[in-house]
DNA sequence: ATATTTGCAAATAATTTGCACGTAA
DNA sequence: TTACGTGCAAATTATTTGCAAATAT
């Protein structure tokens, strides 16, 4: 009924592109600088709105980096989980997290605190960088 | 050696006195604004200053919220916790998170990655919220 | 007395938006 | 054809900075 959009276009393909083979995070900047070295003339607006649309589309997520700029990553959420980031190169994995059941029935009996929902993310080495 | 400062003013108390009374993530526009309520002369850029200050000493925490901005609280890390953030209230609890080891282990066996630090947050409704 | 902190106004840096033109469907 | 996407330049927003005046020590 309403409105339907997602058409395929050029930068679309082209940001998903560069997300996909990178797996790790970029900010719009760094996207922004490969298509530019790819010769690919999208405008840094253009990044930020695809980005944007990745992200209501759950196909992208967002952290900020410490300096407080966004960085994306793909990642489809068909499960939650969470993310492994590699000190040394980067590269994002994903992780279940079955096992912090435990752990909220800890906080319950301990502190009175009925969790419903956590984010986590962890830092280390990566097999290959290992 | 080196430079000595820590002056105890009032700007630094004010916005230390807030922190400590709210228990909960507040932006700088937020602190500025309670200050505006409370009669006092405090600039934000003072309070930026100030929540910089506050942070290298190691008093407060940073994360930014949903919406990119800056979100500040007080919190001493005298050993590695997380927060149980209470979706009611906003009110802070730092928890600790012994019950992981297990968590890397089966890193290490199923992914082969080295956990070697990790940054957690847990929501749900504290004791009083329930 | 003097080093540090503050206020103000101006400067940045990241991200968003309006609008005319281009393009996928 | 026409609804949707893009580029560009201008606007916003959060945060930072320079400098002279105020303040803690």
């Amino acid at each position: 009924m309403g409105t339907r959009a997602d058409y395929v276009t050029r930068p679309r393909e082209l940001i998903a592109g560069i997300l996909g083979r990178e797996r790790r995070f970029l900010s719009a900047a760094e996207i922004h600088q490969q298509l530019e070295q790819a010769k690919a003339r999208v405008s840094l607006s253009t990044v930020y709105r695809t980005l944007d649309f990745l992200q209501s589309k759950g196909d992208v997520t967002v952290r900020s980096d410490p300096a407080g700029e966004a960085a994306y990553m793909l990642c489809e959420p068909e499960h939650h989980h969470h993310h492994a980031i590699c000190r040394a190169c980067g590269r994002v994995e994903d992780v279940d997290c079955a096992a912090l059941e435990p752990f909220a029935d800890a906080l319950r009996t301990l502190h009175g605190f009925q969790l419903d929902g956590h984010a986590m993310e962890l830092f280390g080495r990566c097999s290959t960088c290992r």
